[in-house]
DNA sequence: GCAGCAATGTAGTCGTTGACAACAAAGATG
DNA sequence: CATCTTTGTTGTCAACGACTACATTGCTGC
């Protein structure tokens, strides 16, 4: 009957990648660590040798949440052409993806950032995020984007995406619209650059 | 000694009230209705005769939320000048200043929004955005817009705004670089139009 | 190998919460 | 002024997060 060892032996992977599921499918006020513990099948108080608390769960999941999230746009950015506007074009709707499809899980990103301390979410954000970096600087060095500090230029366009993704999980404009609204942002983000380098 | 008498007389508003400032200061997760029931001074389950269960509450939170946003992008609007770009960079900055300052609330409308089914909330939300609507059918009878579908043309310059307040609020900008921010994405929105006319 | 120790899981408890039911007081209406 | 409705109170329940004490397992040094 295969009985249960007294140590699971896999309990903290296990522990995420259910939790990760909860808040994906009923939110993150619906994330309960009994609930999450029964299961994985293990006792109560069990979660607690891996998490002190109900909130180090959550921050381990907003740093699991950055990891996927940098792999994803990273994925998007390689499997693009090589024209700075097809892989600007890949990459934001790569993560408008993971925005509207992991909305919890992206607010409990950002929430996260906000209190954490030590910086290891930080640290696992910057490296999400340094792919937007390197699309800007790419598109400077083509000339597609007006010069400037990349950290600057960037945060408007970083801005525009999570602004749409936004607009959609908050039911505001339907998932239909996602790309014809992500398509008129990058034409208008790079006409804007063309008008002020005319200027 | 003032006997507090046995109906309250206006319990409803104050709950909402000392709900609000809860919400503000510390965040929807903190918010217990038996907290705001030992604030405001009454029993544990009076709250309940005015807001059927936690939801109710946070629902008309987001609703009072959606109406004094409104009021404040009114306010702004009227009280910019007469050109666009100035009544446009003012009902922005009433946005952001919003969203950073309730960034909770902001949530909460947002969520709310999605699974009401009474309308309650999406007619109030609608109310809300209608300066949003007005101002960009503005700036298209100026020229300063491309025109087209006020509502398609109106999302992508509301998802940058919403989006800059987002990552104010995520921690991942300054509330210093808000204005420079805010700057940027109005001079790309109107000089992108501008590009878009001329090609 | 094996003694002792650290790591990991269990059982029990406490205070708090949201939801609910039964009851009480105050107003409103005829 | 009798009655009905609204609004508040008390009491209870199950679930939760956090904590403590204890049990089992695996690992490491001798």
């Amino acid at each position: 009957m295969a009985e249960r060892p007294y140590h699971h032996g896999n309990l903290r992977p296990e522990l995420l990648a259910a939790a990760e599921r909860t808040v994906r499918e009923r939110g993150v006020q619906a994330l309960s660590l009994r609930e999450l513990a029964r299961d994985v099948g293990v006792s109560h108080a069990a979660p607690r040798r891996h998490f002190p608390d109900r909130q180090a769960l959550l921050d381990a999941l907003a740093e699991a949440g950055f990891a996927r999230l940098g792999e994803e746009l990273r994925a998007a950015f390689d499997g693009a052409g090589e024209g700075f506007e097809d892989r600007l074009g890949a990459v934001a709707a790569a993560y408008v993806r993971f925005a509207t499809e992991d909305a919890a899980l992206l607010e409990l990103m950002f929430a996260g950032k906000k209190h954490e301390e030590s910086g290891v979410l930080h640290a696992a954000a910057e490296r999400a995020f340094a792919v937007m970096l390197e699309l800007i600087a790419e598109g400077q060095a083509q000339g597609a984007l007006q010069p400037g500090d990349p950290e600057r230029v960037g945060l408007v366009l970083f801005a525009t995406i999570q602004g749409i993704a936004a607009l959609v999980t908050g039911g505001i404009v339907a998932p239909e619209q996602v790309r014809e609204l992500v398509d008129d942002a990058i034409e208008r983000f790079i006409g804007g650059s063309h008008a002020a380098r005319a200027a």
